[in-house]
RNA sequence: CGCGGGGUGGAGCAGCUUGGUAGCUCGUCGGGCUCAUAACCCGAAGGUCGUAGGUUCAAAUCCUGCCCCCGCAACCA
């Protein structure tokens, strides 16, 4: 027997810093249908997923809850692979980046870098806020301060180390847009034009600020910052520069890393810039898909729509939920989920189709021959046009899996599955039955169609392995006969085959109902919770403040005299206002609420006494107050008061 | 003129690279069938392919301007 081909599959590492939605779930169970489909066709398939589990925002979370960093992930990993369980995802290996094969690799690896020079101590600016110790970045800060708690930052810069980006930007731009390691490939444009052709930034990669993390061996007061430790998973996983495993040499470089839209600049650029630097091959596929929203919206756990995967599994089966979210999911485009889109999604393609076929095919084989079919035949008029259709499609599900296109994988599946159903209607199974003579001929139809449904079966198995075992005993299909080598030769069920009906594959879904207790779920589960709990943290996450504080903020009454919106900027409007003494400009970010004319001649609550500062090119000399809740914005208004009024 | 994606029958999408009958799924309406999970099969209605021009014998498809939506970036003092 010849050696198995390895391929080799990885999802990225999950941050456990909250619990794992459908999100995860789409990226986690197309892998493992892959990787299902790959070992159905004989390859040697190591697949790979895992955890993320130091930096910060975990650490800071364990403290919250008054526990250790590591017992903290211990129970998140442990939701996470309770899901996979869940989802009958079938991984390899679990790599998890706190483990001690995973640390010693990363070390390795720094120290590599650094040796070869890739690797400088630098400084790191940014800005920092005392209270929380933490350093953000500009786009990181609400409102010019802290995102966690509300609070200043002050300009601040740490010693850090750095990885050099710019010897890999020639090569990573010819990756990106000469080769097809990127899929889809339209989104390299994007890459190169924001990333590459401004110039590469060195990328930190070492803190001092926190210490959950992997210690830089040489210099004990810094840790690894996030990406040499988490891209590293997919070779030490692997036993790159450690001892616990020994398959690099078998598995690298990876057949496909899958990444959702986010992550994918860092597995586009500084991966390969990492593996570049380290003089190892380059992973052959990355493939990027969106994500899944809802309505249209990003899905957030502020909004209360995020969906649980263990709700709708355990209500529809986790084999109707890894189909629904494949079927729709385009790789590169996001695709929005509803419920509603879900539950018809279940109830046409599963219920209606493929459940139903089985389902008659069945019945009527026990209904004619009480079971057992005989021997004789004769072929008839549609069962070359079936056969052609059946016995062609597994080399057009190949080609879709090569590419990750799983949604039009099922798609030509579920094409299979209706022009059985059609089959059905063009011989007329009943009308062959009133009849003796038909006997032979009535047989073959049936054949014909347990012998279809043998083959979507026997393809879709990777993608629902816990029904398409079911559906394959009902209909009689042995483990020999239903194997992918059969998936396109027909005949391969036995001629005197015996049927089994068994309970419903996928059972109809009254939508309505189901509509609606979903909603009340949801309604219940996360809403309230989620926003007033969000809501509470930022009332009591504010630190209280003196009288003394308050009164070093003049407020005044000013009078809009004039008003125009600032080009380039979408949310800024420019406000000539009037302050009672003399009129001055203020930038104020309601250009998404109202409309110029609605403003002038109004009167508004003014921080007079703010430092001036530059917005878009405008400098504004005060602020204006505003209620906020979510997208609604209301300015303050007091019409009845003269400019210059103070407000206490 | 920041970067990129998108605007196609009621909904969601394909087609655009390589111009030439506008296709799929769901929904709606009418018909057929009765083996089946009120499922299945057939037919019909419904589209100025965002908009205005241009190239062409011919444009959803190529070119130009404009409008709108969505991400990222940028400032919501």
């Amino acid at each position: 027997m010849c050696k198995k081909k390895p391929f080799y599959i990885t999802t990225p590492i999950y941050y456990p810093s909250g619990n794992p939605h459908i999100g995860h779930c789409y990226t986690t169970v197309a892998c493992d249908s892959i990787a299902r489909y790959k070992r159905m066709q004989g390859y040697d398939v190591m697949f790979l997923t895992g955890t993320d589990e130091h930096g910060l925002k975990i650490e800071q979370k364990a403290a919250e809850k008054g526990i250790t960093p590591k017992q903290y992930v211990d129970e998140i990993v442990e939701i996470f692979k309770g899901l996979w369980d869940f989802m009958n995802v079938d991984y390899d290996r679990y790599i998890r980046t706190t483990d001690d094969y995973h640390i010693e690799t990363v070390q390795r690896i720094f120290k590599e870098l650094y040796d070869k020079g890739y690797i400088y101590k630098g400084e790191y600016k940014g800005k920092y806020c005392t209270p929380c110790e933490s350093f953000w970045t500009d786009s990181q800060l609400v409102d010019g301060k802290c995102p966690e708690c509300g609070r200043d930052v002050v300009e601040a810069k740490e010693e850090a180390y750095f990885f050099k980006m710019a010897p890999f930007a020639e090569r990573i731009e010819k990756l990106l847009t000469e080769t097809d390691y990127l899929q889809p490939k339209t989104r390299a444009t994007e890459l190169v034009n924001n990333f590459i052709k401004p110039g590469l930034e060195d990328l930190c990669v070492s803190r001092t600020t926190f210490k959950w993390g992997i210690p830089v061996t040489f210099d004990d007061k810094h840790v690894v910052y996030v990406w040499i430790d988490a891209l590293s998973n997919y070779i030490s996983a692997l036993g790159y520069q450690n001892e616990k495993y020994s398959d690099y040499d078998k598995f690298w470089p990876a057949d496909v890393h899958m990444v959702a839209k986010d992550i994918m600049r860092f597995h586009a650029i500084i991966w390969p810039a990492m593996l570049m630097a380290l003089e190892l091959p380059l992973p052959k596929h990355l493939a990027v898909h969106g994500w899944i929203t809802f309505n249209g919206q990003k899905m957030s756990k502020s909004l209360g729509n995020v969906v649980d995967p263990f709700i709708l599994g355990k209500r529809y089966g986790a084999d109707a939920i890894r189909y629904h979210i494949m079927r729709e999911m385009a790789l590169g485009a996001d695709s929005s989920f509803s419920n509603e889109i879900m539950i018809n999604r279940i109830n046409s393609d599963l219920a209606n189709g493929f459940g139903n076929l089985v389902s008659r095919t069945v019945a009527m084989v026990e209904k004619y021959f009480g079971g057992t079919l005989p021997a004789e035949r004769e072929s008839g008029d549609f069962d070359d046009d079936l056969i052609e259709t059946a016995v062609s499609l597994k080399a057009r599900v190949d080609s879709f899996i090569d590419e990750t296109q799983l949604n039009n994988a099922l798609a030509e599946i579920f094409k299979v599955v209706s022009r059985a159903n059609k089959y059905i209607d063009e011989t007329a199974p009943w009308v062959l039955a009133k009849d003796e003579n038909n006997r032979a001929r009535l047989a073959a139809v049936l054949y014909n169609l347990l012998d279809t449904i043998r083959i979507t079966a026997t393809l879709l198995s990777a993608f629902m392995p816990e029904t398409m075992p079911k559906a394959l005993e009902q209909i009689g299909a042995c483990e020999k006969c239903a194997c992918y080598e059969n998936a396109d030769r027909f005949g391969c069920l036995p001629a005197n085959v015996t049927v089994k009906k068994g309970e419903v594959l996928f059972p109809r879904i009254d939508v309505e109902k189901e509509i609606d207790e979903l909603n009340s779920i949801i309604k219940n589960n996360s809403e309230e919770d989620e926003q007033t709990k969000k809501l509470k943290e930022e009332i009591e996450g504010v630190a209280q403040i003196g009288i003394d504080d308050f009164c070093k903020v003049d407020l005044r009454v000013a009078e809009i005299k004039a008003c125009e919106p600032i080009k380039k900027a979408k949310k800024l409007l420019k406000l000539t206002v009037f302050d009672g003494v003399k009129e001055r400009t203020v930038a104020s970010g309601i250009a998404m609420h109202y409309t110029p004319d609605e403003l002038v001649g109004r009167k508004i609550v003014l921080v007079s006494n703010l430092k001036p500062a530059k917005l878009c090119g405008v400098e504004s000399c005060g602020m204006i107050l505003a209620g906020t809740c979510g997208d609604n914005v209301k300015v303050i208004f007091v019409d009845d008061m003269p400019a210059g009024s103070k407000i206490s």
